[in-house]
DNA sequence: AGTTTTTTGTACCATCTCGCAAATAATTCC
DNA sequence: GGAATTATTTGCGAGATGGTACAAAAAACT
């Protein structure tokens, strides 16, 4: 009963966009789930959780609140779904950039750049990012929400750390400063632009301070 | 008809917590509006604009609707006013240490001591920053309240920057980084651990954070 | 005493909130 | 064709929401 029970019988090799129309029983959906669930993260990016009601929601997606209801859920159930999809972009936006074999420097400067798209990103004024506006302030009372974030924390501080030891380990970098330092210094330049680029800071000054930022943390352990 | 008109007679020169009554005509209020705003300061942080409601302010400062509504007009102008208030409160916790005259590293410390105390207090559950939790958000759609906003960024980069500046000139720190760079590190660092507060990240862990970026922006410039 | 001024308390309104039940429509299986 | 299945549509209902009108209360002024 809720979103797809996908496929009892058919081939259940190949999982996602499978192009095979599995011939679903019943009357054919009006909507298509997955853009709906990218209208309802674009909402609840731009709202937070209480200011979004089910009517907006409902509008933005143009499914009813009764199939919405039936497709994902309660508002909450939606709203940790849409988290789930913006982790999912975001983390497809950046995993070629952390994966790929390019100078520490480049690398930084491109996983800004993409962060900075994201962050800037939406018709009515940038929406920040997902997890720093609306999520942290709801993990502090919803336990699953809040796994979620401190997860997504890791995941982030992770990342630029594998990033931060290969460079040293191909003598991009000195020794002195743990990998693990500069990666939390690197994700707290994500997080600050991410709240200064939701003030409306202009991109220019916020790729000032990635600039600056980039310059600390391969300068001053390079040099 | 907003606050305090305060005394249109009596001696206008000291302006605070004046002990003199200076006999207002009507009833006399039943609640201090200074511990009233600290009720409503403390909803506001803790669930954000919109999950607040006037009846949770009202049962918070114990005054009724109409009364708040007199006294600071309507939850708008009362997030206004908390949010001032909160300012005016982190301001005097962190003034008196930004211009100690101690050594750098050990005014980060306290620095950001201090903001961890402020990011983790809260009965029910750390509340991390105001400027980065809630009042952000509402800075994309709210222009008086995005001012308030980046005008905290602003104070908190040149807070920092003078203390680096200072620093620099005493010969603690190297010419290499910019004190101005730094100060937005630092900046970060106070952001990336009131949003990691507020995902109730462990005390420990933030310390951790803390002391870590404190190495890089000191340690970097100086050894 | 009575008048004036200010705050409080009660009640109310129009609107929005979320979630759901019942009825209707479109499709596949038999 | 008819039964079964799945989605959509309409509309409801109980409650919360922000904001306000109005009268009662408590003080000072005359």
């Amino acid at each position: 009963m809720v979103q797809k029970t996908r496929k009892p019988t058919a081939s259940a090799k190949s999982a996602s966009s499978e192009v095979a129309a599995p011939k679903r029983r019943g009357r054919p959906r009006a909507y298509e789930p997955e853009i709906a669930l990218g209208k309802a993260l674009d909402l609840f990016r731009k709202d937070g959780f209480a200011a979004t009601s089910l009517d907006d929601l409902s509008a933005a997606t143009g499914m009813n609140r009764p199939s919405l209801y039936g497709a994902f859920g309660d508002k909450r159930e939606l709203y940790i779904k849409s988290y789930q999809r913006y982790r999912a972009d975001a983390r497809a936006a950046m995993i070629d950039i952390f994966k790929d074999e390019l100078p520490i420097r480049k690398r930084l400067e491109r996983i800004f750049a993409v962060a900075l798209d994201i962050y800037l990103s939406g018709d009515a004024g940038p929406r920040g990012c997902f997890t720093v506006m609306t999520a942290a302030s709801e993990a502090v009372a919803d336990p699953e929400i809040r796994a979620m974030v401190l997860e997504g924390f890791a995941e982030l501080d992770k990342a630029f750390a594998a990033c931060f030891s290969h460079a040293r380990e191909k003598g991009e970098l000195a020794s002195t400063p743990d990998p693990q330092v500069l990666a939390q210094l690197a994700s707290a330049t994500v997080h600050t632009i991410a709240i200064r680029a939701r003030a409306r800071m202009p991109r220019k000054q916020l790729e000032a301070i990635v600039k600056g930022a980039i310059d600390v943390l391969v300068g001053a352990a390079s040099t």
